[in-house]
DNA sequence: ATTAGCACTCACCAGAGCAGAGTGCTAACA
DNA sequence: TGTTAGCACTCTGCTCTGGTGAGTGCTAAT
């Protein structure tokens, strides 16, 4: 059943009205401030139907009306306005993203500062995926007789970096002939190419060309157990302390206690932006528990035409999804120009 | 003009009660809970003494007392008696600190998450310093015609990488050149010995040995602008909202916007351990207004012989010093213990 | 279908009254 | 002279009360 015209403005006026106040709306209020040329008894008429219909609801008996979660979400998918930025608003953003930095790690940081410090909320960046890029080179320092420093670099400026303990009995040499293997092998293979089948054959080769193959096995298996846990970046967690829907300290130390869990964080950034376009989640759509009095909005970022990670802003459900929508969608374009400016590919 | 023994006790015991109560402590407390042998009157005495020497306040008329500043600082200083941990305190800790880590920036990070979760309170670390480590190695890998990755390594494993602007006009021969001339000059030599005066120095020989002297300068000048500032890693930040001490959150977000200022914390960090010791820092001795409710508590942990960075554990004022103190001792041995056994340098 | 009017509900606030914890002072005691 | 019992007093924190105002739901009139 859809609603009518009426009922859709009244929706607005009230989602609108809390979203600015974080106060229950009542009839009245709407009469005065949105011209819809009704009385208020009219408009206690239709919130009352609306929410029975579920888009609104009564903190307490005779008090006035806050959004649902259906409400927002009808807002959202229906209502709710998106106006562009100013080209003033533009200009401040322009100020103070500046950006300078040219390690993929640093800007992605930056930008999550920026976002949150703009938006007023809480931003998670889930960090650029190693995954999509393309394998440039391994590199082996030893360091001692027992272990020795891997860096393995890619075509985008990637460096990871870790410590492996060396096989015994593999002189120095030899270490560099299976390093020279690799190389070989995985110049210009993406990494998320080099699975497990990949590592297999390669195995295989090894034992032909080589008679020191367990070392050289363990040695290719330790170099490549890269961390696949995803680096998430946040900014702006104190924001969450300003908003007066948290006022309870408990409630609080609930949502910290999340935003401290990355591997959480990094699933939900991960599944909310599966699908690759402006995505928002509401209340109680959020996965995890603690944090169901929030909403998420979610976007990706991209190098070339690869997705590579993706951008959140986590805000109280009755958030300004629209002001938020704008400027995520700015920034996400802005990222992709800066990322897609320095890392680009050679020729 | 020092205390009577009797008042060291009870000024012992008012603060013991009040870091565990967190409420102002009365003569009768006292006088039930330890047993001192005296009527809660003479305590009574006692105290209003104490507190006309500063050493107590109260927070209201008739009301208990709780410890000042001068009074926590006596206590630290004189009073506290820093008891051992058992051994099933070592077991757990143990247990959690598990390391498996090898990859330096890694292991602080865990080490700030254990010693939070062990303490409750949050923790602090400044990042290991890489001016202190020796120089093993700087490679160069262009991008593309204008940008190029550096990376520089260090015998501790360190690796540094940054992308940089090439000069133009620079063939990729003449770069490699550029690159060898600086790894024979370096190698070996302590980064924090890299000084302008050094680099002065290799200018001028520069300008002998090549005829493209001004793109090898400017290159060798931007390879070696490695960001100076130093990296904290936090854990536990939501640690705080369980302080009774903090249940307003205005006062919780002045807190939590200070742990967002990392050039603040590594500041504080840097001058509350400049003395190479555990060293406690009391409420308004905190030289950052916003946290002058708080106090510190900081040690420095060590690669070799050399103090490479520090840790710090920040609680209200009403922390439990002499607990934390013994966690922070006892962590920072690990710390050393496994950094020194991952890096210790090769023979 | 809309609206004016009215009774009713509930949160919020201020004030009053009360219990409990704690102090400071005085006077008695060892 | 140091210690202690006794007592009046203070202040917090809690509950209860009544009043106010915002807001509703219902009914009846337009």
């Amino acid at each position: 059943m859809s609603l009518s015209q009426r009922k859709k403005q009244i929706l607005q006026a009230v989602i609108t009205e809390y979203i600015k106040t974080a106060e229950p709306v009542g009839s009245r209020t709407i009469a005065r401030r949105y011209d819809l040329d009704l009385s208020p008894a009219t408009i206690r008429n239709e919130m009352s139907d609306l929410e029975e219909m579920g888009y609104l609801e009564q903190p307490y008996t005779s008090s006035g009306r806050i959004p649902s979660q259906k409400g927002y979400r009808f807002y959202v998918d229906s209502l709710m306005e998106v106006k562009d930025l100013s080209a003033g608003e533009i200009a401040w953003i322009q100020k103070i993203y500046n950006i300078k930095l040219k390690e993929i790690d640093k800007i992605v940081q930056h930008t999550a500062k920026v976002l949150s410090a703009i938006t007023r909320y809480t931003t998670l960046i889930l960090g650029p995926q190693i995954q999509k890029s393309t394998f440039e080179q391994l590199q082996i320092f030893p360091l001692d007789a027992e272990k020795a420093l891997v860096i393995l670099t890619t075509d985008t400026g990637f460096v990871e970096n870790k410590i492996i303990e060396l096989p015994r009995m593999l002189s120095t040499e030899e270490l560099f002939k299976v390093v020279n293997f690799l190389n070989r092998k995985l110049k210009g293979l993406s990494i998320d190419r080099i699975t497990s089948s990949m590592m297999r054959e390669m195995k295989v080769e090894l034992v032909h060309q080589m008679d020191f193959i367990e070392q050289a096995v363990s040695l290719l298996e330790e170099s490549f157990s890269f961390e696949k846990e995803k680096k998430v970046y946040l900014g702006g967690t104190a924001n969450i302390l300003s908003q007066p829907d948290f006022k309870d300290v408990t409630k609080i130390k609930k949502i910290f206690d999340v935003l401290e869990e990355e591997t959480l964080l990094s699933k939900l950034l991960e599944e909310a932006s599966a699908e690759d376009r402006m995505n928002v989640i509401i209340g109680e759509e959020i996965k995890i528990q603690e944090i169901q009095e929030c909403s998420l909005i979610t976007a990706t970022y991209h190098l070339g035409e690869k997705t590579i990670g993706s951008i959140g802003v986590l805000g109280p459900t009755r958030m300004d999804y629209s002001k938020v929508i704008t400027i995520v969608e700015h920034i996400t374009q802005e990222l992709n120009n800066i990322l897609n400016d320095v890392y680009r590919k050679k020729s």
